[in-house]
DNA sequence: TGGTTTAGACTAACCGGTTAGTTAAACATC
DNA sequence: GATGTTTAACTAACCGGTTAGTCTAAACCA
């Protein structure tokens, strides 16, 4: 039974399979842990999910195969692993940008917040190439977590950019558009 | 020595192995080479090279794996050889576009021959859908056949492109635009 | 007759995953 | 503060299944 319980493992404190959306505890894990990540993340980004060799990925992280069974459970939890870390970085990154530096005057609140979300992102893949390789990947895979990453990530980015739309409307600083169409293109953008 | 020699393979009459170029002889192969071909063609463009399992794939074109390694020689070269019979048949099919159905008047021969390349790009895509999936997955390889790819396909396609645009602007029936920056985003257009 | 194909046993290497155990520090107890 | 005791972190060695690739001998077939 290869996919099957692995139930004599210790499962750490800070337990890990609680649901994909559900811990932001990413950042609370031992550093060797996240070793491991970081090296899962060059290794999924440059071979894809089947050509990546656990064995590798440890001798990256400077680590026993064990550990990475012992905090992980599987290479294909890793590898969510991997994208859960990656997404929930981002979107604290997009919110973190909220409140940017002040712009050029004649640019009005509105446009900054969209503004903010595009930089946002710029910086985000500039920091981690490995993003939108990985992202790529999952369509390609049509790999089981893109549903989930939508439901948590995508669609709040989503509504959030049409609200700002939308007010940038109703106040008269943004040309009238159709906003669903105007997010699609910017997110096609970012994706590209 | 898993990727060596394989000297005992008697090499069959229509030797596959001549340069990645140099053989259009991919429509020569007996029929059961073709299905097993096929076969991969499909398991490579779903679960890449690494995840493809040459096993499925022998079950899938109904043929003993012994075969597979009598044409092909091994797992890469059939990979290869996948790559190389879909670029020689899309050249084939853009070629074979050249002389269009005549279109409604007002549209220059010239005009004809930009039409008629992206369209024989597109039937050629929609009846090879793994087509752009395997040049994504070749892209993200950063594979070591792009360059022979680009070489023997991409840059003569670039220049008869180039070459019809040139002429279109002499003759007064273009507006006067860049050639390279209009067949690159011809090229992109198709790509995407 | 010779190119093609099969059956299928076989292997060496690989690879995901497990086991049984160690280490060192925190914690408790007197 | 010396003492067992627990626990998180980590490892070496191993296991069993998988996979690409091989080989032989025989059959098929034009």
């Amino acid at each position: 039974m290869p996919l099957a319980s692995h139930k004599n493992v210790p499962e750490p404190s800070f337990a890990h399979g609680r649901g994909f959306l559900r811990t932001p505890g990413t950042l609370r894990r031992p550093a060797t842990a996240q070793r491991i990540l970081a090296a899962a993340e060059q290794a999924f980004a440059e071979h894809g999910i089947a050509g990546a060799r656990t064995d590798q990925i440890v001798r990256a992280a400077g680590v026993n195969k064990a550990l990475l069974y012992y905090y992980f459970g599987s290479k294909e939890k890793l590898y969510a692993a991997v994208l859960e870390s990656l997404f929930t970085q981002q979107r604290a990154r997009i919110e973190a940008a909220r409140r940017p530096a002040p712009l050029p005057r004649r640019v009005s609140s509105h446009q900054q917040e969209l503004i903010a979300y595009v930089n946002g992102y710029f910086d985000f893949v500039i920091e981690h190439p490995n993003f939108p390789r990985l992202v790529q990947r999952e369509v390609m895979r049509r790999g089981a977590h893109l549903s989930g990453i939508a439901q948590g990530y995508l669609v709040p980015t989503h509504r959030r950019l049409t609200r700002a739309i939308e007010r940038g409307i109703a106040s008269g600083e943004f040309r009238v558009v159709d906003p669903a169409n105007t997010v699609a293109s910017l997110i096609a953008m970012t994706v590209f």
